[in-house]
DNA sequence: AATTGGCAATCAAACAAAAAGAGTGCTAAC
DNA sequence: GTTAGCACTCTTTTTGTTTGATTGCCAATT
């Protein structure tokens, strides 16, 4: 099951032209293009080599070969050549951040645009929501005669606006009353204290058990997936790539997939604590579209995660130029969010 | 230019047709299936004579009739029957706006839904942010050393986050009292009055100006147009449709459109105070997808506009159904709102 | 034992020609 | 005004042929 030397670099060879090309890989395209010294036979038992071991497909007898899912994994993870930006993408990228923001999610928009534009796949990103955030501003007051409104606020600006199911019989007073508790209990609390906290309310604030508990759950519901906070750039650019060219049906799928907030939400919240960059190819997961690859990475600024970006592709992606502006892009973006801050 | 009965319904004959099957119109085809006592030939004569009234055309000399978007236009008009909802849509629709509304935005949303389920376009909705609301909670406070976070919550619950760049050497102090000074100010105001207002401002706070100023562009952008609040369903739905199963061009024109939402916004925003249901057929306006067609409604609860919805599909949409599925969603949302209010 | 040149076999893609079919427009008769 | 009939047009489908790319295998070579 080892892989000569060889092999190996044959393997890389194919999947960079499949990548570039979209078309099956001939033995005399790799003789003439990438290995001079050798003859095309010679390749083609290599070829034959590595198809029996699973790397390769033949779509019929007499085509050229077409790299397996197992292929492009190893080549992500051992084959590819790891390749920098140009100087021109990183201007290109310190260019979209300069752009004045207005808030948090025009920082995410910014990102995933341009990751978007210098990969020409389409990209997502969502923001982190640390557990480590504090709450500076809650607030409670009525809105129907069942209803208040929920307003949070985070250190990073994140608001939300939930609604919140109250008894009728409660007079306005008591609406403010249960605001000023609540704020003054859960202000400069942080978010994954909170979540700890549990049901110790309970006892403390029999009063108001029921807001305090729909309270909690409005800010588990948050830092747990915000699908809100998810942003989507490029949702059309899969048409750009032959495979998807004239398959409706596979456009569908990854269109469903990829509309769908909650979806993506999951999809970018997986695992993805410790890892910077992760790549998830085929269809292993029930979320992903079929014949996708999904990379994403996780930014951190300060120790702190701040979001998760990633490129949605073909299978036949360009791993290496979605790698290198993934990267750069979290580089860029940690510099300015540590030194802004 | 005025057309005999016998040439409507034949034309109305040739519309509803190619609705249903997206082929060319025959003579033959409309005696068979819609009128039976006319033989072939008088059919074609009568259809030529629509073609050089320029309602129908040829693709080529021995095909079938097309309709053109003149057709359309009188189709909806003049021609198509009103048909209503089956008790079972109704029934559907209805259950839609069971669900538990979290806030208004989860009410456009589902509205949204359910359209684009019973019609099987793609739909989109906006909910309207009328002059007359009232301001009901305003508050400013520090986010960064330059920079002061403004919340402004309605009466219909549509907050709005949004920076201030304020000066660095502002205390915490004066951004508290800019914000008590701005809430007593705004609060219960009604938005469209504080537009008006527009300059007055600079004389009385001059000393919370700019923060004023400021306050003010986010109310008026907010009324103008909310990009934020467009929601939009079903967008890999047009590839349901023949017209755009092969022709990735298309599509990703469509997308580009639909995905945009601040095009969205624009679509939504025109021109539809007073009339109730609107359709847009063929790329007549630079922000509309070309070869579509947009059916807006826009719904009032107490007289109150509360929100525009449409669906946007090829120009051979069944305009019927969109018509039907709108009309009652509207009916059933606008009860839903008045007897909830 | 690995490599190579040569060659038959395979198969998709491109091309061409022919046949089938759908529909029209026109005309002469009703 | 309506209609049957028919020639004509043009697309679609079918069928057959050719071309070209590529492989796998084998025998000769290094």
């Amino acid at each position: 099951m080892k892989l000569s030397e060889r092999k190996k670099k044959i393997l890389q060879y194919v999947v960079d032209d499949y990548i570039s090309t979209a078309q099956p890989v001939s033995s005399k395209s790799i003789t003439e293009k990438y290995m001079q010294g050798i003859s095309s036979a010679t390749v083609r038992s290599e070829l034959a080599g590595l198809e029996e071991l699973g790397y390769l497909n033949q779509l019929h007898t007499s085509s050229g070969r077409v790299p397996s899912i197992e292929a492009y994994k190893l080549y992500v993870t051992e084959l590819m050549d790891k390749g920098g930006l140009t100087r021109k993408e990183v201007g290109e990228i310190k260019k979209a951040f300069n752009v004045h923001a207005d808030n948090l999610e025009t920082v995410v928009q910014n990102a995933v645009k341009i990751i978007s534009e210098l990969t020409d796949y389409t990209s997502v990103g969502m923001a982190a929501h640390s557990k480590k955030e504090k709450i500076v501003k809650l607030d409670i007051f009525r809105y129907k005669p069942n209803q208040a409104l929920l307003l949070i606020v985070t250190e990073n600006t994140l608001i939300r606006d939930k609604f919140l199911d109250i008894p009728e019989a409660m007079t306005d007073e008591q609406v403010k009353e249960a605001g000023k508790l609540a704020s003054s209990y859960f202000t400069g609390k942080e978010l994954g204290e909170i979540i700890k906290l549990g049901k110790l309310v309970e006892e403390e604030f029999a009063g108001y058990r029921e807001i305090f508990n729909s309270v909690m759950n409005a800010i588990e519901e948050y830092v747990e997936k915000d699908k809100v906070g998810v942003v989507l750039e490029g949702e059309g650019k899969i048409l750009n790539h032959p495979e998807y060219n004239n398959d409706s049906e596979k456009v569908k799928n990854f269109l469903s997939v990829v509309t769908s907030k909650d979806k993506l939400a999951d999809l970018l919240s997986e695992e993805n604590d410790d890892i910077e960059i992760n790549i998830k190819i085929g269809g292993e997961d029930a979320d992903m579209p079929k014949d996708c690859s999904l990379v994403t990475a996780s930014y951190s600024a300060g120790g702190v995660n701040i979001g998760t970006y990633g490129v949605i592709g073909p299978l036949r992606m360009d791993y290496q130029k979605v790698v290198s502006v993934l990267e750069g892009v979290g580089k860029i973006l940690e510099d300015i969010l540590t030194n802004k801050k």
